[in-house]
Order: structure tokens, then sequence, then C-alpha cells
DNA sequence: TCTCAATTTAGAATGATTCTAAAATAATGG
DNA sequence: CCATTATTTTAGAATCATTCTAAATTGAGA
């Protein structure tokens, strides 16, 4: 699906609840879809959005990701170093990804796959509990960490 | 087991590793341990220790717990507002709780099942990935929320 | 065009956390 | 016991992410 289309998505999601597209937005919600690998932070985002929009004030940046994530079109999240990072929720990736973190240097790993489905079904039943969302990363060390700058094998070679 | 031994064991860990417990750390240890229930947050347990020692600062609380994470005596944790929060990790409930978080109030329960332990040995099998830790978090609706002034029932009554 | 509501902007304010420099404390060696 | 040195703590300043504020801008409809 293209860019152009995920857009008119967007922007339809963004009406329902009653809420323009803007310009502003627009650019916030393109940058998103261009960088859906990445887990961007708001610093992030408001410096790729600078490029294109560079009048852009930051604090448009973070209550725009506040409203999508409100609306569920992008995930919030939170590794542990103090900064608050988004992703696109594409249906393709919804709902699905892990995420392996380097415990040496933070170094980031996404697992696309979904293990919880049958966890959520239990919850529902034995705790009344409907999952919305969830969170699963694990810490730990890779046998050979994706960051070359990684000190984890240096010390004990 | 007592507090006493437990923080007889973390003296043990902290001198392993150079440290000494000195009288402020043992404070903050034994709030950590008396509360071992909930998930404080450094603001919280500065409350607590003052309580007992008047004198200590914030400074020092921020770099105790920072030590005591280092050293995976407790575990430092986010649920997204903003705080991070420590728990003593006693081999109890090492290793071995997820959260339940209330999508409209954010209220807190832990389940004290660990139910990864059969996907972390896939993952040192399929992705060379050794586990330290994990964090699961679920975000959703209870049927009926442990916070009474949660408003997600209000609305649709 | 005029008006109203929604949105954006710059910059100030907030709140959590970290840093700094000086003082206190503890451990070591003479 | 005293001097030396390393560790730790303290108060308060500094930093960094995020949110708020008040004024300016925009856009849709009358």
């Amino acid at each position: 699906m293209n860019i152009q289309a995920e857009i008119e998505k967007i922007k339809h999601s963004l009406m329902e609840s009653g809420y323009k597209l803007t310009t502003q937005r627009e650019i916030i919600v393109r940058v998103l879809l261009e960088n859906e690998e990445d887990h961007l932070s708001a610093e992030d985002v408001y410096m790729l959005v600078k490029e294109k929009f560079p009048e852009i004030g930051l604090a448009t940046v973070y209550r725009t990701l506040e409203l999508l994530a409100e609306l569920q079109i992008v995930a919030k999240m939170n590794f542990g170093d103090g900064v608050a990072r988004f992703d696109l929720r594409g249906q393709d990736h919804e709902h699905m990804h892990h995420h392996l973190i380097c415990h040496t240097c933070g170094a980031l790993e996404e697992i696309k796959d979904d293990w919880l489905l049958e966890l959520e079904q239990r919850l529902e039943a034995e705790y009344g509990f409907k999952v919305i969302d969830h969170r699963l990363d694990f810490i730990g060390n890779f046998r050979s960490c994706p960051n070359d700058n990684c000190k984890t094998h240096k010390g004990s070679a």
C-alpha cells in the first residue's frame, strides 16, 4: 500500500473523530510512514519534519503524536532511556512486534511475530481484562550484537 | 525470609562489587523491602526515606536506585507516565511478573506468573539472544477496574 | 467578507533526573 | 591516634523531555 493511500486512511480516522488533517499533521504522518521501520522519538520526528517544513514548532509535533497515539494510529512506547518513541501501526505489524534490547549498549532489534494471542485470551477469561495493546521487551545480550560499537564481547574475548 | 537477612544479602552484593552499605543505602533498601508489593518512584522512595532519615538528599536516592538497578538488585521500569519505578527483585518474584495497565486511568495490577520461559528459550535458540530480564505489560480495560475513580464504565452505563 | 472554532507558534514553565563542587565519612598506613 | 586518600553525600544548579500559555493564524461556513 502506498504512502498516499495510507495518508488518506489516516485522514479519515482523524475526520471521524472531528479533527482535520492540517499541513503540519500531514507532514508528520508522512515522516512516520517514510520511517516505519524506526522507533522515532518526538525530537527525531521534529528534525525530519523540519527538513520539509522548517516553520513547524516542537509543540505541534508533540501534540500531533499525542493525538495520533490517542486514536491508536501510532503506538507510543518507552525503552527506559527517558524518551518516548512512536511507531506507525499499519495493519501489517499492528499489535505484532516485540523488542530485543542489548543490555550493554541499548541496541534494539524488532521481532515481527505475535506470540501473545493465547495469553491475551487467557487474560480476558481469567482476569476480566480486555487487551488493547501490549508491550513485550526482552533485555539481554546478543551472541553477536548488531551494534558494532557494543562492548559485550570485548572484555571477555 | 526476614528483612534483616535480606539486607545482609544485599550488603554482600554491594561489597562484591566494591561498594559499601552506607546508612543512607541501608535505609533505602529497607524502604524497598518494606514496600515490596508496590512500584515506587524515586520520589516515593525519597518521601518514605525522609520519614526515617530526614537529612537524606534526593540525589542520593536517585544514585542509590541507579546503583541497585545496575547490580540487578532492583528492577527499574517505566509505565509510560514519565516516572521511573523501582522494584526489589527477591528470588520469589525475580523475573516473574507482568502488568495489567488500565487504558483509562492507569491503574496497575500485577500478575505473578512467568509466562515467558518458553519464549526465552526460543529466543536463545533462534535469535542468539540470552535474556537477562523482560518486561511484559498489557494495556487495556478491566471488566471492573480496581480504581474506584476510573471512568471506564461511567460513560457507557 | 466576517465570525467562530480549531490549530499553530514561540517561548515560558514544569517536572524528573543528573551534574557539580564542597563537605562529611570511612578505610588505610604510618 | 593522626594524616592521607577514596568514597559517598549534600544542596543546589543545570539539563532534558515534555507541557502549558497567550497571541497569531487558518479555514469553514454564514
